[in-house]
Order: structure tokens, then sequence, then C-alpha cells
DNA sequence: AATATCGTCAACCGCGGGTCC
DNA sequence: AGGACCCGCGGTTGACGATAT
């Protein structure tokens, strides 16, 4: 059964041959594809216009980059999808030479195990922890569960959205005073209508907050301001990011503190009707630490966690 | 050596959106 | 308005090679 554009026509399935290829090819690099629906007749292959369109595009054009991704890629790939999520398409745009189809099947393959393996659920980045943060009644910010993305964003992913015109960065939210529940970026730009909790119209007002930290950092940090998104990457190897913690690594962690001695703000928002008090969280975690607003540090990062506001 | 299982990846399928008539 | 057609996308399948038993 072939598809619509070609069912009058029998169609062959499956692999290309070398000769198949040969013809499309030579078709499509001698008079361009036109309408895919009518090549297949132009260069004499028994398969459907659709099917010549994802060979074309998947493996023969002359741009694509074949091999194995680098470490850069997979980076790449992990920064753009915390942000769009499995829009593959988009997410390959950031990729030179890659298609959608060889990024969604490492993503599948490779990617999304490591992650996993991570503790880390792949669709949202977020930790799969049954750590959760608990808080006391005079915390204005509800922490159960908060997502790691929401001001974790990495240097690539301030690119991706300063240069991505399919994302737009969500308008400043009204200042709360209720419990305020941060929705991951992925389901932001699913859903832009969705609360977006923007941090840009945030400011934090963390008062005499301590918090202890440990290790495993998953990214930078950054925070949304306005329209534009500013960050304080730092750098970290990402085959020592996608290795799960060994144990002795657990027993060798080194625990740091920070402290936040003075009011901390964010530059250009609102007032974030939150406060922090180091007695308002458990600090018992494993992997890491769920630093408040939901940031995540680890020892490498601590520095950054004195920023001037 | 034979068989089972797993991992990778090319290809297919179905759907939605856009355009044209 | 609505049907036909085309394109592009994401999810899924299946072939095949690698590895484990």
């Amino acid at each position: 059964m072939g598809h619509h554009c070609c069912s009058k026509q029998k169609v062959k399935r499956g692999l290309w041959s070398p000769e198949e290829d040969e013809k499309l090819i030579t078709q499509v690099t001698t008079h361009g594809h036109g309408c895919w629906s009518s090549v297949p007749r132009l260069a004499g292959l028994q398969r459907c216009g659709k099917s010549c369109r994802l060979r074309w595009i998947n493996y023969l054009r002359p741009d694509l980059k074949r091999g194995s991704f680098s470490a850069e890629e997979e980076q790449i790939i992990i920064d753009v999808h915390r942000i769009l999520g499995n829009r593959w398409a988009q997410i390959a745009k950031h990729l030179p030479g890659r298609t959608d189809n060889e990024v969604k099947n490492f993503w599948n393959s490779c990617i999304k195990k490591k992650m996993m393996a991570q503790g880390l659920d792949p669709r949202t980045h977020n930790l799969i922890s049954s750590h959760y943060i608990t808080t006391s009644n005079n915390t204005a910010c509800n922490l159960h569960q908060q997502p790691t993305s929401v001001l974790s964003v990495s240097s690539h992913e301030m690119r991706v959205a300063s240069m991505d015109p399919f994302i737009t960065l969500p308008p400043p939210a009204p200042p709360s005073h209720e419990f305020m529940t941060l929705p991951p970026i992925y389901e932001e730009y699913q859903n832009p209508n969705l609360a977006s909790m923007d941090l840009a119209s945030t400011r934090s007002s963390m008062e005499n907050s301590r918090a202890i930290s440990s290790s495993m950092n998953p990214s930078g940090f950054g925070f949304l301001d306005g329209n534009c998104m500013f960050v304080e990457p730092f750098e970290h190897p990402i085959q020592e990011e996608m290795q799960p913690p060994q144990q002795d690594q657990y027993q060798q962690q080194k625990v740091c503190e920070v402290e936040f001695d003075k009011t901390t703000e964010l530059k250009g928002g609102q007032d974030m009707d939150v406060s922090f008090n180091t007695s308002n969280f458990d600090l018992e975690f494993v992997d890491s630490t769920l630093m408040p607003c939901g940031m995540y540090c680890n020892e490498s990062s601590m520095d950054q966690l004195s920023w001037d506001c």
C-alpha cells in the first residue's frame, strides 16, 4: 500500500539500493526536487514521493554530517531539548548537518538512557527523586517538586532563546503573593499560556539563608529578565555530567556551604514574594541539592551564587 | 556454535497545517 | 466552503549487526 501521492503506482518499500540512491541523487542534483510526488516518476524510481523526500533529506543530502555525535553536539541537544521538548526538527536546526531523524534516534538510543541513569526525567529534565524539599509555613514559595529547569539555563539555552524565532519568552507574570509553582520550561513552551512563571518579573529576597550543597550540577543557571535572558554559565565536561555517580564519589563528596548573607535581588523585575530561611529546607539530598528557586548548584559553581545584583 | 537479547538507525505511518482550485 | 494535494513533523516499526548466554 503506497501513499495517496503514488497510489496508482506499485511502489517499493524498505531499504534503498545504491542504484536507487544514484537515480535519486541524479534527479535532485540536476533538476531539483520540485514537487516530491513527481520525483519518482522523473527519476525512474518505483518509490513514492514521500519516501524519496525522506531518503534525500535524511541520507543523500550533500550537506549532511555523518558519524557519531560529538560531546558538544550532545550538550546542545540536551540544552535545546530542555527548552523545546521533542521538537526534533527545531533541535536539529541548531546542529548543522544533522537531521531531525538523527537527533531523535540519538536521543532515544543514547541521551535518554544516560539521563535516566542520572535520575533525570528525560522529558522534563527534572530529577526523578523522592527527595523533595520540605518547607515550613513561613515560606512563601512552594518548592515541592521544584523543577530544575526554571532557573537552570545553560549558555546554549540562552542562545536558543535569543536566536530561535519560534521561541518567545513569556510575558511578565503579575506578582503573586500566593504559593508559586514554577512550571518546567518544557511545559512553558508547550503551552505558552501556562502560568508563564516569569523569573524576570521576580526578584528574590533571600534573607540570611544558608544552604548546603553537593555535587552533580546538571547545568549552569541563569535568569529571565523581561525580554532577555542572561546567564551565568559554568563549564563542566559533558562526560563528567553524564556519568552516573559512582559509589566512592558519594563517599568522597565534599559538602559545601553557600551563604546568602544579604538580600539578593534579580534586576529589572517586580518583587518576588519569596523568602528563604535555612530552616525551611530539607537538605537531605543525595545527587544534588535543590537551591532556592529551583536552582541547582555544585561545588564548582558556588561562586556564582554570590552574584551581584 | 547456536540462539536470544539488545541497541542502533533507516524507513514508514499517520496526522496536521498550508495552499490551490 | 471544502476537497485534493503537498509538505513537514513526531512517533513507531523493523531490519540488522553486536553482544550476551
